[in-house]
DNA sequence: TTAATACTGAACCTAATGGTTCAGTGTTTA
DNA sequence: TAAACACTGAACCATTAGGTTCAGTATTAA
């Protein structure tokens, strides 16, 4: 189950590599926005905004529905799962390690004594 | 607490946003390697490997040391904490969504009876 | 029907990525 | 001391990223 596509998370993580794309998530956690009121709030370019929203989009992260002339964005259904699910997974080896290494700290400074 | 330094993240979330790049950590997670040995078994060039490395120290999930001539490179002692705080941390941001949505399915449902 | 709104697409720009090769430098080994 | 090894740095290359402007198109409001 750990393992999945690793162009999904590819895309996942370059999407949430880039601060203003991190904003607009905490902003669409607040309610469905459009891009133009999203392109205000970051002061940006509406060309600007949807380029990010099409990453965040392509990474599944939100999704869009054009209504009339309006485009609204919301936050997708695969949510963070698969990336949570990598980091949880990958932390433990982080923390393997440094326990390894505390041994080693341990023998050295036993062998020391100063 | 959630609230963390932007450039920080960007620079993990990117480092994590290559497969090449997950794979170094997991093998690292298995013990410390040489430049060279990671350039072996991703079968890229050593300068290739050396800079998959760089991207992995500036995020600091990696750090290296050389002695000898010989670079060696162990996991970082941040690990993924601030990441999988973030990940986590937003991960209700979706949930709480779709709780929502889940509600207004309900009433249309109930609404229409079809 | 005109004007304003909301987006879209193409084109452009600069900087960064992900790789390479090639020519070093310093370290070990024979 | 000479050869092999492990890395380093500079230069290059193609592609992508993150933005812009400008010229549309479609929709809505007056």
């Amino acid at each position: 189950m750990v393992q999945c596509l690793p162009h999904t998370l590819d895309l996942s993580f370059a999407a949430l590599a880039d601060a203003t794309r991190r904003g607009i998530i905490v902003r669409l956690g607040r309610g469905d926005a459009s891009i133009s009121s999203l392109a205000e709030a970051f002061q940006m370019t509406l060309t600007g905004m949807k380029k990010h929203v099409q990453v965040l989009e392509r990474a599944g992260l939100v999704v869009t529905q054009k209504v009339g002339r309006v485009r609204t964005c919301r936050l997708g259904a695969r949510g963070l799962a698969a990336e949570a699910e990598w980091i949880e997974a990958h932390r433990a080896l982080f923390e393997a390690r440094f326990a390894a290494l505390d041994d080693i700290i341990d023998e050295i400074e036993e062998g020391s004594h100063d």
